[in-house]
DNA sequence: GCCGTTTTCGGCCCGACTGTTTTCAGTCG
């Protein structure tokens, strides 16, 4: 049987729309094959073997041609038309759809003009002024090709929330202070707090937009203003994250920001379904032969459509618009619903700060409790905790409680490693002197997906492991994640009732916010830690959040927003007895 | 290539901006 996965099948489609955009074929068939790719992407259920067993039938936007095409990619690991389509290009071309203002017809013209197949040759032909040459080119187009180029080597094409999340805070504050602003906000996929961003996007309500894309461009902390008209502005900061300003009329205010904040497949849907009650949607307004609907803020805009308004963050079309039609939203965990932490760092393994010092910080923050979960031995590159430091640490946690904890209670615990071969680095008897263990995987990353998902399920069988830290060690837009079934994965901890983590790291926010609701649904509850290494570390919390509410997870889903009691009592439970 | 409470054929989101053009194609979001 060919090694077939959900990823296959998605970037093979992904691929023969690039490849047929390069040969100009219908738009709309290109379409098809795109929006196939997402299907397979985000399907519920296992798509492989639905694919391999010809069973495709049913699901919207998978019709017969790419029915037929899935099952025979999935039973013979290959597709012909595929193979064919790919023969009249060579790899290296799929780069240039990367470049920043280069789409498939200019690609196409320079692959059959100039035979360029690669950035390299692409640089190469426009420093020989080939490409000004071309029709439909110029001078300018060569130079912003080459700029294009430099900045592809200097800069990422995506950004971690944190960073965009920083930089949208300082500029919508000087927003907000513009006397011409009426209103304004950040849209886009930060809005819906994806765990990358590849561009930040401002709307503003306002009388002189003129006058605000002026303002915008001008603004210091921009590093280059890349396009600039009378309603619409696009700046670059020195990190080489884009900013696009979009300045709009107080009654378009609403539309401009439900466009922009997306997703785009949530809006195609949003306006298909408009459009089935005779209303036309756009980016600034409704409009259509009969009444048009009164909208003053996005609550209006989806009232007029007969749905609850979802929280951006839930906006992926994932079946948030289902879930609106039927007053069936859940209501989201927010960040004033957290009572303390678990899995922070101290100075006693590679954290910066004291125990007092994470302790006074969680105190600061108003925190209830916290949980501090150092590293263990098999750590050693981040000095972690052999049996005696670690019963030294307890000690001085409870005589922490002993003395303040009625203003903040420490639970003792471990980020215990998970071995390669699925046991522990603590032995059960000082496991059991802890209060809780954060179970993690930080060594032997390549084991292939049978044998790390065994790994990790051994682990979770353990009575005493409370919960599984960063479940796939991902670090986003560095390292990927290693082989994992999530899904046996969360149907072992549904059963053996062990928390999964959601580490809001930036750097990692792991579990994947996709996988969060189906874990949800099968009883498995969250823990939304922050792994702060230092006090300022605490802030992750806030992204945590943000990934939390992406995964529909509500208050009663997430252990840290329990009181104390409850969680001490949570805690005291033998495992199999802990419920939701 | 997909879809259908108007449709089995004829639609499929569309506006802003730029550059290369004398009225528009291409890209982006």
């Amino acid at each position: 049987m060919p090694d077939v996965t959900r990823e296959t099948l998605s970037s093979v489609l992904e691929e023969i729309a690039l490849l047929l955009e390069l040969k100009g074929e219908n738009p709309f068939k290109i379409r098809a094959y795109r929006q196939g790719a997402e299907i397979v992407e985000s399907f519920d259920g296992d798509i492989v073997a639905r694919a391999r067993e010809d069973d495709l039938k049913g699901i919207k936007g998978i019709g017969e041609a790419l029915q037929q095409k899935l099952h025979e990619l999935a039973t013979t690991g290959t597709l012909e038309f595929h193979q064919k389509l790919r023969a009249e290009y060579p790899d290296t071309i799929f780069d240039l759809f990367d470049v920043e203002g280069l789409g498939p017809k200019k690609v196409a013209a320079l692959h059959r003009k100039l035979g360029v197949d690669s950035t390299a040759s692409l640089k190469q032909a426009c420093e020989d002024g080939k490409v000004a040459e071309l029709s439909g080119f110029g001078k300018k187009t060569e130079q912003k090709i080459l700029e294009a180029l430099a900045r592809r080597e200097r800069f990422a094409d995506r950004f971690l929330l944190h960073t965009a999340s920083n930089a949208a805070e300082t500029i919508l504050d000087q927003l907000r202070a513009h006397p011409k602003v009426l209103r304004c906000q950040y849209a886009g996929s930060l809005r819906r707090s994806k765990e990358t961003v590849g561009d930040l996007d401002f709307i503003v309500a306002t009388d002189a937009p003129g006058e605000l894309t002026r303002w915008f461009s001008e603004m210091e902390i921009a590093d280059e203003t890349i396009v600039r008209g009378d309603t619409k502005c696009s700046i670059r900061l020195d990190n080489g994250l884009q900013c696009d300003l979009r300045a709009v009329s107080n009654d378009e205010y609403p539309f401009a920001l439900q466009y922009f904040t997306g997703s785009k497949e949530h809006n195609v849907a949003i306006r298909s379904r408009a459009l089935k009650q005779g209303l036309s949607l756009n980016e600034y307004g409704f409009s259509g032969d009969g009444e048009v609907p009164d909208v003053h803020d996005e609550a209006d805009l989806y009232k007029a459509l007969g749905l609850d308004c979802p929280p951006p963050e839930l906006r992926e079309n994932r079946g948030e618009i289902e879930a609106a039609d039927d007053g069936e939203l859940p209501r989201l965990v927010e960040l004033e619903n957290l009572r303390g932490t678990f899995h922070n760092h101290t100075t006693a393994s590679d954290g910066r700060a004291t125990l007092g010092e994470m302790a006074d910080a969680a105190l600061d923050l108003g925190l209830r409790y916290l949980g501090i979960a150092d590293h263990s031995k098999a750590s050693f590159q981040a000095n972690g905790l052999d049996e005696s430091r670690l019963r030294k640490q307890i000690e001085d946690i409870r005589a922490w409680n002993r003395e303040r904890g009625d203003e903040l209670w420490i639970f003792a615990g471990s980020e215990v490693d998970i071995l390669k071969d699925g046991s522990l680095d603590f032995d059960d008897d000082l496991l059991a002197e802890l209060d809780y263990s954060v179970a993690s995987v930080h060594a032997s990353f390549t084991l292939d997906e049978k044998t790390m998902t065994r790994r990790i399920i051994r682990a979770l069988e353990n009575e005493h492991v409370t919960m599984l830290g960063h479940l796939t060690g991902r670090l986003l837009l560095r390292r990927d994640e290693y082989a994992v079934n999530h899904e046996k994965i969360i149907d072992c901890a549904a059963e053996t009732r062990t928390i999964i983590e959601l580490n809001c790291n930036p750097r990692r926010l792991d579990m994947d916010w996709r996988w969060w609701r189906k874990a949800r649904d099968k009883g498995v509850l969250c823990a939304i830690n922050p792994d702060a290494h230092r006090p300022e570390q605490f802030q992750f919390l806030k992204f945590g959040i943000g990934i939390a509410r992406k995964g529909w997870l509500r208050k009663e889903d997430i252990l840290n927003t329990r009181d104390l009691e409850s969680v001490k009592d949570y805690f005291g439970q033998p495992k199999a007895e802990r419920r939701l």
